[in-house]
DNA sequence: TTCGACATCTGTAACGTTTCAAATTCGCTT
DNA sequence: AAGCGAATTTGAAACGTTACAGATGTCGAA
C-alpha cells in the first residue's frame, strides 16, 4: 500500500514564476513600490515607474490571479451561462467564439456555466452571484419579465442580455431585430405571391418570439395576406415532431403558401416536411428561413434566407458585459442588429 | 470631475458569505480544525466533524476559490484550448456541453481558452500551463508528432487529447475510430456496387486524418475497388471551394460513382458540387458521410450517414482530464469509440 | 540652521485557505 | 503520584496581492 506521494504544487516562486517581490528584489525596492509603479501610480517617481515596467516586462511577470482575487475580489473572469440542451445546429460555438474574440485583448477568462432548460434558469445565476466566481455574466432565452435580470439587477450585478426584456431600459444588451426579419421576410413572400402563410416561430415564452410573432403579424396585415396557423411547434421543438407537424398542416384544406422560419436547423424538417406531404419547394410553397450557417441555400436551392452572425453577437456580448463591469453608459452597452436584406434565390 | 466612487467589492464576510472563521466563531472550535473537520480528517474527533459539517452545511458554506488556489495552487478549473477557426456545423457546442455535463458533479469550473488555427498553437497551452491557470488541459486537432503533446507531457501537466497521437501509449485521449468509419463506409458503397471512390479526407496533418486514409485504402484494397483522387480540399476547406473541386472532379473521366466524407458540413458542399455537374445522388453516385448533427438525412434522403456523438466526446474528455489531474491508471483514461454501423436510406 | 511641505517610497495587515509544529486534555501504566 | 502516549485541538505562518498609514529624504523659506 502505497501512500500518496503528490508532489505538492509548487508555488509561484519555487516554479520560477516572478512575483511582486521577486521584481522588488530585483530593483531594490519594496514590494508596494512595484505593485504601485505597475500600475503607473502617479505618486511614484517616473523614472521608477518606467524601471519596474522594464524589468517585470523582461521576467514576464503576470499577477498572480488568485492573489489579486482574495485581496480586491476582482476575478477577471466573465460568466456565459448557457442551455445545453440547445437544438441542431446551435448558434453556441459562434457566440463562445465571438466572446472569446473580444475577451482575447482582455486580462479576462471565459467561463462557461450550464444549466438545463428545464431546470431553474435562476440556478446557474444565482451561483455565480453568490460564491462571486464572475465580475459579470451573460445570458441569453430572455423573457419579457426575466427573473435573472431582475436578480441581477437588483444585486447591481453586472451583466448583458442576449435578446431584450421588459427592463429593457435599464440593462445592456445585444439583440436581434426579429420583428424586422419577420417583416422583411412576409414582404417578400408577398412579392412573390404568397397569399397564405405561416409561421414557425420560437418558442413562446421567450422575448424575440413576441417580436417575431409581432412583426409577422404587422407585415401580414400590411400586405393584406391570411395566416395559416402553425401551433404546437416551435423553433425548440424536435426536428422529427416538427416535420410531422409540417405535414399535418399541408394536408389541411388552408394550408400555407409560404413559410415564415426562425430556426435554420428546423428548416430542414419544415422542408422534409413538406415535400413528405407531396409539396415542391419553390412551387407549391416559398420559405424564408434565418440562418447563421451557410448551409441552407445548398440544401434546397429555393429556400430564401436571412443571415444573422452569431459571432458578432458574442462579441458585442462581451463588449457590453465588460462596458457594464466598469460602468460605462448604457446606451454604449445596447446594441440591435438589424437585418436589411433578405438572401432569394436565383432566378 | 467626479472621484471614482467605486464601492468596492465586498469580502466574503462583509457579504454575508460565511468563511472558515465564521463557522470557527459559531462552533467554538479553532479555525484550522474546521478546516480539517470538513476534509473529515481522521485527527479530528468524529462528533466534532459532524457538528462542524453540519454547521457547514446550514449556513451554505462555499470555499474561496482564490483562498484555496492561492494557498495550495489548486485551480479547479480546467481548460478547454478551442480552435476558433472552426467550420460551420462544427462539433464545439456538443463538446463544451459533453464536458460541462460531465463537470458539473464536480468543484471544477471549465474554462474556454481560444486560438487561432492559424497562429502558434502552442500558444494557448504555453499560457495555460506558464500562468498555471488551470489544472488540467483538453485539447483537440491533434497531430502525430504533437508538440503540445510533449510540451505538457515533459511538465507532468495533466492534460487529455481529442484525437490520438504518436505518444498515445503515454497519454489520455479520446477517439472516434475514424479508419473503423471508412472501411465501413468503403464496405457499404462496395455492397452497393460502387467502383470507384473518392474520399474527402480531414485535414491532412491531422492524426485522424491518417487514420481515415488508412482505413480507406484498407478496405478499398480489401473489395478491390478504385480510388478517384480528391486532392486539395479536406474537411478544413471553405464550402465554396469543396463545391468547386466536387464540380471539378466529377467532370474527370475517371470521376468516383461514390464518395466517403469525414465531414458532415462539407457533405453539403460535395452533394451541392456533384448536383451542379449534373449528377444525381443515389443515381449517379453515393456518397457516406460522417455527421454529428442528425440534418444529413433530411438535407438528401439517399445519403448514407455514420453518426459520431460529440456530446460524449465531451464527457470522456472530461472524465479523462480529472482523471489525469489525480493519476488515475492510464488505462482508464483512454477510449475509442467504434462505429458500428451505416445508416442508409430506405430502399 | 531649522522647519515644513512635498515627493517618494515602504512596512504591516488583511483577503481565506492549508500546513506545520506545538499545545492541551485525558486515560493509563508504573 | 507521576509520567507517558494517544487523541484532539490549536496558533502562526505562508501563498501573492493591495490599501493604509507612515517613514524617509529633499528643498526652499524663514
Amino acid at each position: 500500500m502505497d501512500v500518496d506521494q503528490v508532489p505538492a504544487k509548487p508555488t509561484d516562486a519555487e516554479a520560477g514564476r516572478p512575483t511582486l517581490k521577486t521584481i522588488a528584489f530585483m530593483t531594490g525596492l519594496g514590494v508596494t513600490t512595484v505593485s504601485r509603479a505597475l500600475k503607473d501610480a502617479p505618486e511614484i517617481g517616473l523614472e521608477t515607474r518606467k524601471r519596474v515596467q522594464l524589468v517585470a516586462q523582461q521576467v514576464g511577470y503576470r499577477p498572480n490571479r488568485a492573489g489579486v482575487r482574495l485581496r480586491t475580489g476582482k476575478t477577471n473572469v466573465i460568466s456565459l451561462v448557457l442551455d445545453t440542451q440547445e437544438q441542431v445546429g446551435s448558434f453556441v460555438s459562434d457566440i463562445v467564439y465571438g466572446v472569446s474574440e473580444h475577451i482575447a485583448q482582455t486580462p479576462y477568462h471565459l467561463i462557461i456555466t450550464p444549466y438545463a432548460r428545464d431546470k431553474d434558469p435562476m440556478e446557474p445565476v444565482r451561483y455565480v452571484v453568490e460564491t462571486g466566481s464572475a465580475d459579470g455574466i451573460i445570458i441569453s432565452r430572455t423573457v419579457p419579465n426575466d427573473p435573472r435580470v431582475r436578480y441581477l439587477a437588483e444585486r447591481g450585478f453586472p451583466f448583458a442580455t442576449h435578446g431584450r426584456t421588459q427592463q429593457n431600459a435599464h440593462h445592456p444588451f445585444h439583440d436581434f431585430d426579429n420583428s424586422a426579419f419577420a417583416r422583411l421576410a412576409v414582404r417578400r413572400l408577398a412579392e412573390i405571391g404568397r397569399k397564405r402563410l405561416a409561421l414557425l416561430a420560437p418558442a413562446a415564452s421567450l422575448t424575440y418570439s413576441q417580436h417575431t410573432r409581432d412583426g409577422f403579424a404587422e407585415a401580414l396585415a400590411e400586405a393584406g395576406l391570411a395566416e395559416a396557423p402553425f401551433s404546437g411547434v416551435t423553433a425548440d421543438t424536435s426536428l422529427d415532431e416538427i416535420r410531422a407537424a409540417t405535414i399535418e398542416l399541408m394536408r389541411r384544406e388552408k394550408r400555407p403558401d409560404g413559410i415564415v422560419s426562425s430556426s435554420g436547423g428546423a428548416s430542414f424538417a419544415l422542408v422534409a416536411g413538406l415535400e413528405a406531404a407531396g409539396f415542391s419547394l419553390g412551387q407549391d410553397i416559398d420559405i424564408v428561413s434565418k440562418q447563421s450557417f451557410g448551409l441552407l441555400p445548398l440544401f434546397r436551392r429555393h429556400i430564401h434566407v436571412v443571415n444573422e452572425d452569431f459571432r458578432l453577437a458574442g462579441r458585442e456580448l462581451a463588449r457590453a458585459v465588460l462596458g457594464a463591469i466598469d460602468s460605462a453608459p448604457l446606451e454604449s452597452l445596447q446594441s440591435l442588429v438589424v437585418p436589411s436584406d433578405v438572401v432569394s434565390p436565383q432566378r
